[in-house]
DNA sequence: CTCCAGGGATGAT
DNA sequence: ATCATCCATGGA
């Protein structure tokens, strides 16, 4: 068991906004797993409490695990700052407010493309059963404290299955798009890490160039998973503040009119805001506010 | 039961 | 460039 000093950071919130699905609440934390390392993480006040599980042969020592948890939930990020770079409107007002202590977390590429691939008219609720589901029937299991966990099955995995069999795990359509996308990363045809080097533009269209992958999850990925942090994906629950609150009665509000809006208005960390502004609209909304906790065990 | 979801691809204006 | 339609699935 390690601790980790955790200023100005919400675990739960972070874990559950909507950037990762396959954390489960558990007593009063949570396990899941950071790439290969199944972890339990509890927080309490500005420590982060973190046991790690029986890793297979090349564990990392205890002395790289503190620095990949601190990196994963981006402890580093300038939070404060990022904060105070957001607009003054009562809507971010709003949402900076209760998310505060939410990060943005680096996660592995390919884990976070796979994801929002499947993530496409999905409730989060569906992604979180989606991703369970590919992560138990071809991830590596791992055990913390007594409880399986699942890694993220790999490009290669996943790229010799079949669509039949990703469909059983409730992707629908998305089975296909899946696949063709692994078959492209296992190859080395799109070789995620080297797209690191590119500039948001040559990122951007890169990861659209996959199948499945369009403007929203090219952002997405980009965000989560490639530090872009300027990157802002509209999905419906963003389309519906900025027409609701930063459109209101206005006609003819074209999708490139929304786009170059954010990209003016909310600056340099605009994904920041927008998964503020995400969270907040979700879990506040006035349609089905009840039960959006993250599962919990029994 | 109905409604709708962190959309994308395609084809018609 | 913008819009219409279809695509499966299952929680709420």
């Amino acid at each position: 068991m390690i601790e980790i000093r955790a200023l100005d950071f919400d675990l739960e919130k972070t874990l559950g906004s909507g950037q990762v699905f396959h954390w489960e609440k558990y007593g009063n934390g949570f396990v899941g797993a950071i790439g290969e390392n199944a972890l339990f993480l509890e927080q309490r006040g500005g420590i982060l409490k973190v046991r790690f599980g029986e890793t297979p042969k090349p564990a990392p020592g205890t002395r790289a695990l503190p620095r990949i948890v601190a990196r994963y939930f981006a402890l580093d990020h300038p939070l404060e700052e990022i904060c105070a770079s957001f607009p003054r409107d009562p809507i971010m007002n709003a949402a900076r407010d209760f998310c505060r202590g939410l990060r943005i977390i680096r996660q592995p590429k390919w884990e976070c493309l796979a994801t929002f691939i499947c993530s496409s008219m999905k409730q989060v609720a569906h992604i979180r059963q989606i991703v369970r589901a590919l992560r138990q029937r071809f991830g590596e299991k791992k055990e913390i404290r007594g409880h399986e966990v699942f890694s993220f099955p790999s490009p290669s995995r996943l790229a010799r299955t079949s669509e039949s069999e990703l469909r059983k795990c409730g992707l629908g359509y998305r089975a296909r798009n899946l696949l063709e996308t692994a078959k492209r990363v296992a190859s080395g045809d799109a070789d995620l890490d080297s797209w690191s080097a590119l500039s948001d533009r040559q990122l951007r269209e890169q990861l659209c160039e996959l199948p499945g992958v369009g403007m929203k999850v090219a952002n997405c990925v980009m965000l989560f998973a490639y530090e872009r942090i300027a990157a802002f994906p509209i999905d419906v629950w963003i389309e519906r503040v900025l027409r609701e609150r930063y459109f209101a009665r206005k006609r003819k509000v074209t999708g490139q009119m929304l786009a170059d809006f954010v990209a003016n208005y909310f600056g340099a960390h605009g994904g920041y805001a927008q998964q503020y502004l995400f969270h907040h609209a979700r879990m506040t909304g006035k349609r089905k506010s009840q039960s959006h906790s993250i599962d919990q065990f029994h």
